[in-house]
RNA sequence: GGGCAUGUAGUUCAGUGGUAGAAUGCUACGUUGACAUCGUAGAGGUCGCAAGUUCAAUUCUUGCCGUGCCCA
């Protein structure tokens, strides 16, 4: 006997070797379509969480059922640098022994950072592997590798050829912690708690003031203006007139703009153009000076009074404060709530600056990538998320794509003295065309910003299948089938890689996008550090099983919701897989096995028949569902299948099969019941790779089928005349039901066994009976049928609209069951009426499809046969 | 403020213009040579509220209420 309980903690690690050890995970070259997907490259410092658990299970049940389906199957791996985080990472380690960046200098930081990525880059790789997942490693990319590079560098050659990329000096959200501009969607903003100053601004050779109101009023050091709306009554009669900056004491002019709203503050608003981003367009449009008050580490620079040079933004602002009160010029503070810009990295507030950075215009490389989407060439499942994209995609703005790093793809600009721009993919080449320019041999400074780490994520799709080189893999797997993906990142990767495949290769990167959704807590909160209501997902692989954690997350994964993650779930499932794992230990105990001899068309047995048929229905159901992204329903309708149909009605079926003499039954049913087991591992391989493949290996079924587990297609050949055989079972399981419910009723011990007569029976039933004789004795627990009524107490019992009465031999309190038909009654009572009234209403008969009217009149006739037989039921236990 | 979702059994969620489903939890009972990580049977629902369209609405439309997310 083996052990009753799967453990899946010995068995995982082995499969998976031999899984990689086979290559089995290499594409095989096919004349059948391809099936190809990159997979959304983790962070090189990452860890496997939840929701990558959720996206990797997905991909890898997608990538392995088109594999055993014969396709061209590609899943291309890889991780991204992460510009911003492997930098903190490093710059971290390395200030816990005390040295700082800047000591090191830009190129052995740069060698520090690789040593870090080479001892702990894969970390995040081998847990995927943990969670069984198929990728080709051999092909496995990094967005800083050579070949990635080279692409990287190719692209923004050729769109600044094209001033699809441009320098440009303007406002940005500059991180000051992190000391680099950040893209606008690295902004969040937060609703904080903050004060409201009101100061007064004195007018210029009046003895009158204007009360401003703001909420950082250290920005006033960079103050150029002062505006009213122009239709504001109050303030008309100062426009033109010069106002005086406090504490800088400067003068500056009092303007009219409509963007000055009359209701807000004090109606007067200072303008801060190089601060902010509103002012900085009101500055545009009255050719305001634009005076930079920070250092890139947010303290303040010159322009400040000079106590006040080299203090932080912060500590400035209370400085500011406390001499406006002195000088009487704050008027009062307000507390209110607003919101303001975070960096999602630093955490720390977003100031914006005026920097000179490189932009990429993304509202010319949108054009193509919204055309995609609207001729569905790329289709978002579920398709709400195109709105979601479409709506960011018109709205556009220009993607800053320079960060103030060391660590990233550095970015191919040579300066010469006079601050010419020469862009080329290497030294040389810029060296080439400066010396062209100038006509003589020029010295040149290559630009110190670093990409955007998104930059090189858009080109993921095509770079890492080899562009720019016309490599095989790129012809044949691109576009790639799908990406799956989260609906976080559709603007900062799927559509950057939308722009980027569209422009550069002329065709979309994947025909369609699966966005799930986001993995929660069981409260439904979403799962941070700081709550501490984090599951790791490796704890639950060790706790469970990768198996485990695979199925509950795929079953799950209902489009357009997000998952409530629960261990009781886990669990749940876990204890799915053990099932199948006695319904395994059940075949073993009795030889079955499955021998070459065995032909399907001749199975005589109609349980083997109905379990077969069964079976096939489930195969097209899940198969149906996969082609759909509805891995929720695959995954439930193989549940239903192997533990209700397989484990629970034809695992008792065969029981007495088995315990018989009749070899030739015996040996059909040993063929079909493992026939079955085979395919359950078939269907499930997708959803639980390793516990299927060690039972497929432990059933020799790689000997049988000739063919590796990973490598089996799911064709199936449907049997027609089976269904028959089909239907008749499904009534024998009716009656055992109601066998097993009425003995519950009657309190009779369920073991017990009883006597029936079938005289109300149709032959047809009773054929049925005959038929199945042994297998329904034995889990009806009937000792005797007799075709007469038997002389004793009966109560009958209808299934199918077909009366059977049943024999005890104990005297039974009927109150019960005499209950429970006559709510049965009231109900088809009440079934009946509704029916009638229909029936009688005309426009119903005239406007109702022909079938539901039918409908409706055949179940009338059933329902009133029921009722009869009911009643005559009821009558009897009367009497 | 604009947009997108969402509300169905105690809970988590499917689903459908024509008889309301699953998992889990709950209750009772354990009997069978796969399995107590189990089995059998059962209880449990005004399908958020209101109006409209329709022969018929849980399903479609509108409004309201609740919840979540994104953008400003």
């Amino acid at each position: 006997m083996q052990n009753p309980n799967y453990n899946h903690l010995n068995i995982e690690k082995k499969i998976y070797e031999y899984w990689e050890k086979n290559k089995f995970f290499k594409p095989k070259r096919s004349k059948k379509k391809y099936f190809s997907i990159v997979i959304p490259p983790p962070n090189v410092t990452g860890n496997l969480h939840m929701g990558h658990a959720l996206n990797n299970s997905l991909q890898d049940l997608l990538v392995r059922f088109y594999r055993m389906n014969g396709y061209e199957t590609l899943w291309q791996p890889g991780t991204d640098h992460a510009g911003i985080a492997t930098q903190a990472v490093v710059e971290k380690k390395l200030s816990e022994k005390g040295i700082s960046k800047n000591q090191l200098g830009r190129d052995n930081f740069v060698k520090e950072v690789w040593k870090w990525k080479e001892e702990y880059g894969n970390q995040i790789l081998n847990q995927l592997k943990k969670l069984g997942c198929s990728c080709d490693w051999s092909r496995n990319r990094f967005t800083m590798d050579e070949n990635l590079s080279k692409a990287v560098i190719k692209t923004f050659v050729q769109l600044y050829k094209k001033k699809i990329i441009y320098k440009d000096t303007k406002l940005v959200n500059w991180d000051t912690k992190l000391e680099t501009a950040i893209s606008d969607l690295e902004v969040e903003q937060k609703e904080v708690q903050s004060n409201l100053y009101y100061i007064k601004y004195k007018i210029d050779g009046e003895n009158n003031f204007l009360t401003i109101a703001t909420t950082r009023p250290e920005t006033m050091l960079g103050d150029t203006a002062v505006a009213v709306n122009p239709k504001d009554e109050r303030y008309k009669n100062y426009i033109g007139k010069k106002i005086i900056v406090p504490i800088v004491e400067r003068k500056v002019k009092i303007i009219a703009d409509k963007y000055v709203s009359i209701n807000q503050g004090s109606g007067v608003l200072k303008v801060t153009p190089a601060h902010d981003f509103n002012d900085f367009e009101i500055g545009k449009r009255h050719k305001l000076e634009f005076i930079n008050i920070f250092e890139k580490n947010g303290k303040l620079n010159s322009v400040a009074p000079k106590e006040l040079i080299g203090v932080d933004r912060f500590i400035a602002r209370n400085i500011i404060v406390k001499t406006l009160k002195e000088k009487n010029l704050l008027e009062k503070i307000v507390n209110i709530k607003n919101a303001l810009p975070f960096g999602d990295r630093s955490s720390s507030i977003i100031e914006p600056l005026l920097t000179e950075q490189w932009f990429a215009d993304a509202k010319f490389l949108a054009k193509k990538a919204i055309e995609v989407v609207k001729k569905k060439k790329t289709i978002f499942f579920p398709n709400n998320w195109s709105k979601t994209y479409f709506q960011w995609m018109y709205n556009i703005q220009p993607w800053c794509i320079s960060r103030q790093l060391w660590w990233g793809h550095r970015i191919p600009a040579w300066y010469s003295k006079d601050k010419k721009i020469f862009v080329a993919e290497n030294e040389h080449q810029a060296n080439k065309i400066a010396k062209k320019y100038y006509k003589k041999n020029v010295e040149l400074k290559r630009d110190e910003d670093v990409l955007d780490t998104w930059f090189s994520s858009a080109l993921w799709p095509f770079a890492t299948l080899g562009w720019p080189k016309k490599t095989y893999e790129l012809k044949r797997f691109y576009p790639t089938s799908v990406l799956v993906t989260g609906f976080d990142i559709i603007f900062f990767w799927v559509a950057r890689m939308l722009m980027m495949g569209n422009h550069l290769i002329k065709k979309e990167p994947f025909s369609k996008v699966y966005v799930h959704a986001l993995v929660r807590d069981e409260k439904g909160q979403k799962m941070s550090k700081s709550k501490g209501n984090v599951i790791d997902p490796l704890d639950i692989i060790n706790k469970y099983g990768a198996d485990s954690l695979r199925f509950t997350l795929i079953s799950m994964a209902v489009p357009g919701r997000d998952i409530k993650f629960s261990e009781d779930r886990v669990k749940g499932y876990r204890n799915f897989i053990n099932k199948i794992w006695n319904a395994n230990n059940f075949s073993k105990l009795n030889s079955c096995k499955l021998s070459k001899k065995f032909n399907i068309k001749k199975t005589k047995i109609d349980v083997n028949k109905w379990i077969y048929f069964e079976l096939v229905k489930t195969s097209n159901e899940a198969k149906k569902y996969i082609s759909n992204f509805r891995f929720d329903e695959a995954a439930r309708v193989i549940y239903q299948f192997v533990w209700h149909s397989y484990c629970d009605w034809y695992i008792e079926f065969l029981k007495p099969i088995f315990n018989s003499n009749n070899k030739k039954n015996i040996k059909e049913s040993r063929n079909m019941s493992s026939f079955i087991q085979s395919n359950i591992l078939i269907l499930l391989h997708p959803f639980i790779p390793f516990f299927t493949e060690s039972l497929w290996q432990d059933s020799k079924f790689n000997n049988y089928f000739k063919i590796p587990l990973m490598f089996k297609n799911w064709d199936i050949k449907s049997q027609s005349t089976f269904s028959k055989s089909y239907k008749k079972i499904d009534w024998l399981i009716d009656l055992v039901t109601s066998i097993r419910s009425t003995k519950v009723d009657l309190n009779v011990s369920p073991g017990s066994f009883i006597d029936i007569s079938t005289d109300e029976l149709n032959s047809n039933k009773i054929s049925i009976i005959n038929d199945n004789l042994d297998v329904f004795k034995r889990i009806g627990r009937i000792s005797d049928i007799s075709h007469s009524k038997l002389n004793k107490n009966g109560i009958k019992i209808i299934v199918g609209g077909q009366t059977v009465t049943l024999y005890f031999d104990q005297n039974l309190d009927l109150n019960e069951q005499k209950q429970k038909i006559s709510n049965k009654v009231k109900d088809l009572d009440q079934k009946i009426n509704g029916i009638n009234s229909k029936l009688k209403n005309k426009s119903f008969l005239e406007n109702a499809p022909k079938q539901i009217v039918q409908k409706e009149k055949k179940a009338l006739i059933e329902y009133k046969i029921e009722l009869k037989k009911l009643n005559s039921i009821l009558n009897s236990i009367k009497n």
